[in-house]
DNA sequence: CCCTTATATTCCTTGACAGGAATATAACCG
DNA sequence: CGGTTATATTCCTGTCAAGGAATATAAGGG
């Protein structure tokens, strides 16, 4: 639920294939564990990591537990990298400036750089 | 620059702070570190961890060295998440549809979206 | 040159976590 | 109920990363 343990959840590889392959269509065990390259128990601990951090949802159909991506942590990532976004527009802004000075080299100097 | 490397660089909740510090503006080590609560090797320790994750660049101003966000591994994450932002506007989409249901619940069932 | 400031690195200890093997639980089927 | 499939949990072990203390390096100032 809390933030860290999404990040957390999301710095293990093996974590962010399974999300991965989730985006495809939900998938029970069995089939994330053989998709990833991993044993039953390993998808299935990683698997209960994803649900703590709210990433996963489980819905049980029969004596197999079919794994969904819940959308509402990526939400909250996207809410977390939205101030760095602007960040990196200005800076594709000031890439562009740049290239289009490059084109007239003489004239006046804008603003000093640094 | 590795993509494993930007997450486990942001995996860590200090560096998240400096990340979101340096969100404010570039600064010195000594500035983070008090910023961000943590011991000066603690924070030239972090700072290194998110230059080799390509967070970070540095610019040398006499004894200090001035820390600065790189945006590009941002972008990097922004395309990681593009995916999941769709799966999530489209699960938006199918609240809303819900919603509309519940208001008028018999009725012919509105077209296929897509 | 010595001294001070600013930062980086090393060493060490501790705690978290991943993976494998074995076992437990649960749901279904005859 | 006994057996079978599907998944979860436990135990153990090795690895790795974080934090603190001490020290090294670098740059500047008198």
């Amino acid at each position: 639920m809390s933030d860290a343990a999404l990040w957390t959840a999301l710095a293990d590889p093996h974590r962010r294939a399974i999300v991965a392959l989730l985006l495809e269509g939900p998938r029970p065990v069995g089939e994330i564990a053989e998709g990833c390259g991993l044993s039953q128990p390993g998808a299935s601990k990683h698997l209960r990591v994803l649900r703590e951090a709210g990433l996963v949802r489980v819905r049980q159909d029969a004596q197999r537990r079919v794994h969904a991506l819940d959308p509402a942590p990526i939400a909250a990532l996207d809410a977390w990298l939205a101030p760095y976004r602007k960040l990196w527009n200005e800076s594709l802004d000031a890439l562009g400036r740049r290239l289009d000075q490059a084109d007239r080299p003489p004239g006046p100097p804008p603003a000093p750089k640094d």
